[in-house]
Order: structure tokens, then sequence, then C-alpha cells
DNA sequence: AACTATTTATAAGA
DNA sequence: TTCTTATAAATAGTT
């Protein structure tokens, strides 16, 4: 029906191809309206082309769900029930696996341990132990560097006081008879805590966080 | 197309309609294979009549899944129904919930636990304890049900003790000479248990089960 | 996007 | 039903 007989075969000129499809799917929509509505019929038609564009026609009263229902259930075919199914085994699983998990937990924090036999109460101490053990040396670990870092601003703090001190003499010292040469006044093997609190607004108490971000 | 022109509208003759209808099908369908054809489409034809019947086209190359699936994802149709949606939504909130619940499992068992802040160290290491106090006293209210257990066995071995006993002296003594009125021939307040072993079958030595099955 | 020669689909009749 | 055929409709190639 044109100009000359084509053969049935894939067009290779793209916009060729490209306009034959607009005309012939226009064509092939029309179809589809004209046997629904002549022969009473519900029809959905899903065309998508190499370059992914979908195009498609449903007749009015039916969506494409109602469709495929009735098809899928007619042709025997399970379309969506395959994945349905595999979604309600997975969540399944998943709430079984919950489930042990949610006991477990609860047994380890000690509740619904009643009917619990001796056997598994005695694994369940293990665990604890194991676990209240572990937390132990892990708080330890980190008790050990706060210490740590407790006395290293400690010897930081000694240390600016003790050169607050020196500089403060000095600047006494200028006022009364000009510079004298040096910083460093006192034998730095006497230097000592001497300054309880510094007297400059920078506190030099190590804060929460000097302390606890110890990673 | 025809010897005359159709309006375009439900045909009310049943014979009339299914002659349309089987002519226009054949028609249809050819039509969307050479469009899958001529065009390099993917094509997707169901038509379900008024009775019911089921008439489909795929192109060959894809399955109906296929093309339903990209349908779909492309036009942001729901297909899968509400139901689909959520499966899926409940899935996604189980498995956070298992995460978070296999998290906090290892941190019980103390894995894990390295990255973990000093504050929650110490309100784990207050849930261990609790744990472990429980599940102690659980073990202590047991082994007490078990030492009452023990306490009632022997209880009764003694007493079967005692009965066998005066039982064999009796029929000593019926043998001796003849019957002897009642069945017990030692004060109740003196019975003890004088017989380590009962010399029958019968062991009264409590058995795992017995202590065990205390709940 | 129109046009039109031609093919194709199909309505009505047998 | 199915086949036939006159005719409507679709469309290939062209402009």
């Amino acid at each position: 029906m044109g100009r000359g007989k084509i053969e049935i075969k894939r067009i290779e000129n793209p916009s060729n191809r490209q306009v034959t499809y607009s005309k012939r799917r226009h064509g092939i929509f029309k179809k589809a309206e004209e046997i629904s509505v002549l022969c009473d019929a519900k029809v959905s038609l899903v065309i998508i082309t190499n370059n992914s564009k979908v195009h498609a026609y449903h007749s009015p009263t039916t969506s494409v769900e109602d469709i495929l229902e009735h098809y899928h259930k007619i042709s025997g075919k399970r379309l969506w029930d395959a994945k349905h199914e595999n979604l309600s085994n997975e969540i399944e699983r998943i709430k079984k696996e919950n489930d042990n998990m949610q006991i477990e937990l609860r047994h380890l924090k000690g509740e619904d341990i009643a009917a619990l036999p001796y056997t598994e109460l005695q694994q369940l101490e293990d665990a604890l132990e194991h676990g209240i053990s572990s937390v132990r040396d892990k708080e330890m670990e980190i008790y050990g560097k706060l210490q740590k870092n407790v006395r290293r601003l400690e010897e930081e703090r000694k240390e600016l006081t003790y050169l607050w001190h020196c500089q403060h003499k000095q600047e006494v010292m200028e006022g009364d008879m000009g510079e004298m040469e040096g910083g460093v006044c006192i034998n730095p093997q006497d230097r000592d805590y001497r300054y309880q609190i510094p007297p400059f607004g920078l506190s030099m108490q190590p804060n929460f966080h000097d302390i606890f971000d110890v990673k």
C-alpha cells in the first residue's frame, strides 16, 4: 500500500525508519482504537522503539493493569506473580531473621529468659562475660589514652606557666633597668609548677573534647 | 475499506461483531509484526474480547515481562500495584531494622566497638551488667529449684527404701510364721536411709531430665 | 508535512 | 464459518 511494495525487514536508513515508524504507529493506534470500539474489546498496545521511546494505547475504560492482569490470569503465565512471590518470601526470611535477632537481643539484655534451659543460660552468661570484658578492655584503652592526654596537657600547662613566669619577671626587670639578655632566667631543671592558676584568660584545664577525642 | 464505509461504533449484531473481530484482529496483528520488524521496535499487543477471550502478540525477541518492565520504568506509571510497593517498602524497613539489631548484637558481644564513643561504651557496659545479673539470678533460681528437686527425690527414695525394707522384713516373717497385721513395722519417725543402694532395678538417682525440667 | 499512486485491509455478499 | 470482491484505508516514495 504505497507507491511500491516493500519487503518486511528492518529499514536500515534511520530517518526512513523513523518516518515509517511515525506513519505506521499512527495507523496501528487507529486500528487498535477501532477494533476496541467496533468489537467491544479491551486493547493494550505498547511499542518501544530501539531508542527506548515508549508509545502506548489503551482502550479508555481499562487501565494497563486491568488488561495485563486479565492477560496474565488467562494465559496462565506469571508476570509479576513471580516477583510478588519472591518479595513475599524475602519478607518471610528477613522477618524470621529479625525475630531471631530480637530474641537473642532480649536474652542478652536479660529479658524473656525465664523459659530458657540451663545450658543456654550458661552460654548466654559466657557471651555476656565475653562482651563485658571486651567493652571494659576498650574502656580501659580509652581511659589510658585519656590519662596520657591529661598528662600531656598538664606538661604543656607547666611549660607555658613557666614561660609566662619568666616573661613577667623580665618585663618587670625591663621596667626597672632596661633589657637583659635572653628570655630564660631560671634553670630549666628547676622549673616547676608554682602558679596553680595561670594568670592569663586562656584556661589550661583540658576540656571534655580534648580528653575524649582520643581515637 | 470494504464494500461500504462503516461508522466506528460498537457493532450490535454479535455474529457480525465476531466476524469483524476476527478479520481486524488478523489485520492488527500483522501490522504489529510489520512495525516491529520494519522499525526495529518491541511491541506488546493484548486484546481481550467482551467474552474474556485473550489474544496477544509480542515481538519475538522480547518477553512480555521485558516490555512491561520497560514500559513501567519509562512511563513512570505504576504497573505494579500498591501491594508490590508496600512489600518493597516493608522489605526496606525490615532490612534497616535488621541492620540496627545486627549492630546492637555485635556491640553486645563486644565486636565492632572500636569506634564507639566512651559514653556509649558505658551504656553498653550497663546493659551487659544488667543482662548478666538477670541471667545469674535466673541461674540461681534454677539451681535452687534443682536442689529442692534433689532433696525431694532424695526424700522419696528414702521413703521407698524404707517401705521396701518393711515389706522385705514382712515377707521374711511371713515365710516363718504367717501373716502379720499392717504393713508398717517400724515407727515412721525412726525411719531412715539405711540402704545406700536400693536393691531393686529401679534406680532412684534423679536423672538429668528430672533435675533440669524445672519450669 | 503534504501529496498521490499503489498496496493492503476489510465490509458485504455468496 | 470461509471465500470473494468491490471498495475504503493505509502508506511508500516523492515533493
